[in-house]
DNA sequence: GTGTGTTTGCAATTTCATTGCGCCGGTCGC
DNA sequence: GCGACCGGCGCAATGAAATTGCAAACACAC
């Protein structure tokens, strides 16, 4: 892949809108022929720059009613502390996103469970088991106006 | 849809990993006919347990080398101004997530740019354009142990 | 046990993805 | 300027997959 012109970014978009359009569909709307359409779609692929596709899923219907973004700071530096913490995340399925961040605090979790309970039987099962941690603060997403990575 | 019984959940844990496998291959790995597999699929789609589907893209392939949470609070919390930033928020290509939550500030969002120079575009000129913001606290994001809504 | 409503698997049909091939436009070397 | 070369395109043929009708198997309720 050498660079992407204004035809690849066109597929970009629509893919990343609806992953699961035909290949014939996606020819139309990007004015290419069917072949030439999936030789590029192909070549984006290869070429890692479409990492995958995922089916969106909406929470609420899989009775998931509580949302929460959580700052973590650790209480040591050390590396040995960061993948530990990392492991622990990387086990627990509540925990759909971490992001190692720069700030007061090292981590920024995104957690995704049933309801309060639930969320606290995580909070105390999952972190209360982790020694490493120094503070946490919860913040409950209330709405996302905007989520295009959903 | 009635119920989500386990063969739908093994077909939406599936399909969130790899939205774009053939129903056939689906179907082998739930242990279902290709029939009866892409009913449920059809189905699950007509409920909205599935809202969509996405092609997942790497980013930095495509130029898109800063990546930022932001804490943001508002002056005023009336419904106006509320409604003002996420209008706002709305049209920034740059601004990726924006959700709405509890605690010292009111919106946390997520912020895709192609270096630290166009980041620093987007805050001047977005943000910057904004008069009802009181309060921005960046976050670079140095890497993300996990990220399954990728 | 029988009726009712689901869900399944099979098989036929249609649609789609995939690939080989020749064509066209642009580029480079001479 | 001219011809060989390279990359990308569309067309058409081929094979694979999605989709649907239908009858059998099943699950319950009565």
């Amino acid at each position: 892949m050498t660079k992407l012109d204004e035809k690849d970014r066109q597929i970009l978009r629509v893919l990343s809108r609806d992953g699961r359009i035909s290949n014939l569909d996606l020819a139309e709307k990007v004015s290419l022929s069917p072949s030439a359409c999936l030789r590029r779609v192909q070549a984006l692929e290869a070429a890692g720059v479409i990492a995958g596709y995922r089916a969106v899923l909406d929470p609420a219907k899989l009775g998931v009613g509580f949302i929460a973004y959580l700052s973590v700071g650790l209480k040591e530096h050390t590396k040995a502390a960061q993948e530990a913490f990392e492991r622990a995340v990387a086990r627990a399925p509540e925990v759909r996103e971490c992001h190692n961040i720069t700030g007061n605090v090292e981590y920024l979790l995104r957690v995704e469970a049933a309801d309060l309970a639930s969320y606290k039987a995580f909070h105390t099962d999952v972190l209360g088991a982790l020694p490493q941690l120094s503070t946490i603060s919860t913040h409950v997403v209330m709405a996302s106006p905007k989520d295009e990575r959903a």
